[in-house]
DNA sequence: TTAAAAATAGAGCGATCGTTCGTTTTTTAT
DNA sequence: ATAAAAAACGAACGATCGCTCTATTTTTAA
């Protein structure tokens, strides 16, 4: 596939502002993923309408679901919300359901790629680096999406719950691997150290209520997180 | 007030075993706590009867609420697990959100007194422990109402939603307090390192499904945090 | 043992849920 | 401009929700 390629030349980055710039999940092209990936259960055909629609639904589903939870939003409030009628709600989506299974579909994507791309690199500095910034540039231009998935899992049938679960150990697999690499000699628990890490990135994007500060401090906190990872492996910088 | 003294003499613990001894939110004694609290609201008068439905309501809430969430709980579902009738659920609950606002109460009460045990402690070394091991023994014991209180948040009015955030941030105030106090000369955001700490410790409770190891690690588990959190400070154990 | 009191049962209430579908409006293509 | 096609609308449906209320059973106290 001539994606990885494409990855390759958006996997080099050392600030939020540059990520950005390479980052495909996001505006009208994330709808226009979402479609073409549901195009055999929304009912609208023209991508012009269902990413409108699509843009609109998950608008209000993120405006709405973080304040009650999604099981108490009604399709009411979201035709409320999204200014479309309960037909229209039903010609871009196949169910509320779908909604939430759509969400887990979006965020396993990224989610892949970050691993992806960190699994690319050879220099375990460099690996680190990327699934560090990867995941908290990605988690903070989607902090609605990577938030709801968190807290609406239990709003997935079985099989994308435990889909959802996985994506998290993945993270944690990889970044232990990496910090392995990094210290083959160590006897750290390089498991205990990589879900520490983990927690700490998420905590951006699950308790966005306690990061109120402007968003390019999100630079900031990736050093912070890197630097508390290399001392916790006493791991020399150069 | 004689219960300060009374958890005076709880608060010094250095295993979960130690701890689980002199906690006295558990068994029995927790849904008398419950009962004493609620008694405006709960029909039934007498303790015997209240405390033997609280038990199954409570067990059956924390049974069903973490596959499916609060809001997709029905009372239905509720009685059929419990073996209660309808009339019998409300004969001791006021209602379904009584059942949530039950829970932010209890979890409340318990984070208040760790942060007051930990606060009474002058050697800011002892406080640290205290917090820790307080926290994350507390949250393992009580393992259930931690976790749903995190995650049905949503599910609780306004004012409890507000209180239940601020439970963290006191829990995170309190930390890096302690912390300054162990390095009072130290540049370091101690703000920081008591959200990574802090984060550390929720991950057991919130996750669950990660760490499913036989209860008795949750020792090696706070001395892993706490020399995780002396590391990142540059403190020197003694 | 028995009558009053307390607790439990479960059918039933109005409200609201997710979803459907016949109709109307908008868009497209000639 | 007009007819065909696509999209949007919104009333209506059956199911289920939280909750109530009266009848029944269990417990209590004499």
């Amino acid at each position: 596939m001539s994606s990885s390629a494409l990855q390759l030349q958006h996997s080099n980055y050392n600030t939020f502002i540059e990520f950005e710039n390479g980052f495909e999940y996001q505006g009208e092209r994330l709808y226009s993923i979402i479609f073409e990936r549901n195009k055999e259960t929304i009912k609208v055909n023209k991508e012009k309408f269902a990413v409108r629609n699509l843009q609109k639904i998950f608008n209000a589903t993120f405006s709405i679901s973080p304040k009650i939870g999604f099981q108490a939003m009604s399709l009411r409030d979201l035709s409320a919300e999204t200014g479309l009628s309960m037909g229209g709600l039903y010609s871009s989506i196949a169910s509320k359901e779908a909604i939430a299974i759509m969400v887990k579909d979006v965020v396993a994507i990224v989610c892949d790629e970050i691993v992806e791309n960190s699994m690319a690199k050879d220099d375990p500095v460099e690996a680190l680096q990327t699934i560090v910034r990867g995941y908290l540039y990605s988690s903070t231009i989607m902090q609605s999406w990577f938030n709801f998935l968190y807290f609406e899992t239990k709003s997935l049938p079985d099989l994308e719950q435990e889909a959802s679960k996985n994506l998290e150990l993945e993270q944690v697999t990889a970044m232990a691997k990496i910090l392995r690499n990094l210290k083959p000699d160590s006897d750290l628990d390089m498991e205990f150290v990589a879900t520490m890490a983990v927690s700490l990135i998420q905590e951006r994007y699950v308790k966005p209520w306690k990061h109120h500060q402007p968003k390019t401090t999100v630079d900031q906190y990736a050093v912070d997180c890197l630097a508390l990872i290399y001392k916790t492996i006493d791991y020399q910088i150069d």
